[in-house]
DNA sequence: GATGAATGAGAATTCATTCAT
DNA sequence: GATGAATGAATTCTCATTCAT
């Protein structure tokens, strides 16, 4: 294995899949090594070390998502069509890797303090997408940062449900019902 | 502190407190006992060990907090008002032992699975409430695993906010918006 | 075991043996823990890690040494008495103790750095005496720290001959003649 | 650098450096590697290992100074211009390659049993000269391994001191100096 | 000859739990 | 009942060395 790109790649797959099975704390660098098919030190030459590599992973994964949502919502005119394009991706996230989705949600506490201080968060776009719509007048005023709680509660919870198999089947199809329940919360 | 009850209570709130700001497994046996000024030995005079100290705590809290919202929405008329009730109470519950809220939200997914199977949950109350209301009526039929995942997302998202930072003051004054959100978003 | 001053000793001690005879680096905790007879962890009970063990150990001798010394000094009226009196107790506590000695000398300038600024070393104090025996015109004027270093010299190397084997038996009986080498060195 | 012997000699460079600024244990293949510009693995090309450096360093440097030490003696008449000479060389090379002197030093102990029996050492170049001259009546007769032991005190002490930052400037000037002090200390 | 990824045997350290006092 | 020293297994991380490319 000449490229060492590969070797990268599968531990930071195999990573994910373990702290969201078995919890950050609880997945050691064995754990990871082992389903990664390589040495517990050979790790070390592709992440300084454990919490380095979920910071990278949170960072990078995060730092993503936030920018496919602001450029999702940057192409939509309304904030209707705005919150439903971010909600339709949100749910084509989470079906098209469940383990990334439910990755970001498991370390969001925990790795946000370490984040760059201008780092977009996903958090940060859906509020901006609520402050915009009531200084155009689309939302009825109200506190912003109440209504971005209340946009995320009904993502993050189906998500959640869906994870722990209270909820069956892929998220998209939920994703109208959830734009759906978005507006009626935020509008007048 | 001549009871063992005294100490016990106080192990207790010290391991809760420091399970909320630290994590549970970042929190170690001693870390307990000198926040709770016994010797590290003398915790295994109140509990098996850590294992059983969380999962006590959970039990006795999770079911508590459920026994609470099934009593007030069982004296409440209409599906509407059962649910004001209960995201009063979580309120209550969250300003007036923030601590005790939080530490319930952190380990439901990990105690969950040792939980007695017969034991009410504060999800299979909503759960009950919502269908209850889609069986009499009072709501649209619908999905009732979504419709509480809803519910749930209206409530534990701006406690998880208010835990950060990101929303200040109590969460009481925020009860009647959360009712009325919950409500829109079931409500036809 | 109640108590934890005999195990305290114990791993000095044996510390102290093995990171003379196979060097600091070269001596493994868990060498200490078995010459010591306890387990690994039972070494950090006592102290925090390796590193504060090798601190402690150096600051404690290296700071006894040098007050040893500097009474020493302080009962002897002139300079050729005071340089007998350091050199004949450097001898009695190699005699004594020669791994304690050594140890000092093998970990000297790693730990120095990190020694409490106001703390007295036995250099010092021989600096001292030196510049004090210029001062009163006992030892002619000359550049201090050489004539320390060569005083320093005289003692050292042999410990360091004796301890490698070159010269044999105790130091005790060298020290009239190191202090006599050292008047030479000194004197006009 | 076409030539394997320009890379050989930048690892052997490289690593006394590193050796000396850091501590020979403390100093990883890789640092050598790192410092050397060349990948880990090539250092295996042009040595065994690290110990074959280690030992190989010390040995051709060691042999070397003693060479040059007896050649210098031989060419002397008197002991005390045997001694002078030698003593200016040492200065000597310290100020020429301090590194080098001071690697010499600090492997000395550990390097020295695994020394082939017949080479010669500075030390024993030494304590054949001090003989000499008490077999010849230069120097009135004592413990010749103690004579030793003093001479090579007053000079390794300030090269120590100089290392630290204790003496300030270089050696060379203070090879008279250190010539008389060894005069002194073994003459009646 | 060079590269650097991979190995695997430890290294230091942590920590739930036990147990002599 | 309480204490805290001791245990021992597990954890993270290091590093000399090997080896496929």
């Amino acid at each position: 294995m000449r490229d060492g790109t590969a070797t990268r790649e599968k531990i930071e797959r195999k990573a994910m899949e373990l702290f969201v099975s078995k919890g950050v704390t609880e997945t050691t660098v064995r754990d990871i090594a082992e389903a990664a098919s390589i040495a517990e030190g050979a790790l070390y030459r592709h992440f300084r070390g454990k919490d380095q590599l979920i910071l990278e992973l949170f960072q990078r994964n995060y730092g993503a998502f936030a920018e496919r949502l602001e450029a999702l919502q940057a192409g939509c005119r309304s904030t209707r069509e705005k919150l439903r394009a971010m909600i339709e991706e949100c749910a084509r996230v989470f079906d098209a890797d469940p383990v990334r989705f439910q990755f970001l949600l498991l370390v969001q506490h925990h790795s946000m303090r370490r984040l760059a201080h201008d780092q977009a968060t996903p958090v940060e776009v859906v509020r901006r997408v609520v402050m915009d719509g009531m200084a155009r007048g689309e939302i009825p005023k109200a506190d912003p940062d109440l209504a971005t709680a209340l946009v995320m509660g009904l993502i993050v919870q189906p998500a959640t449900f869906k994870t722990y198999g209270r909820l069956p089947g892929p998220m998209s199809p939920l994703a109208p019902a959830l734009a759906e329940a978005c507006w009626r919360v935020l509008a007048a």
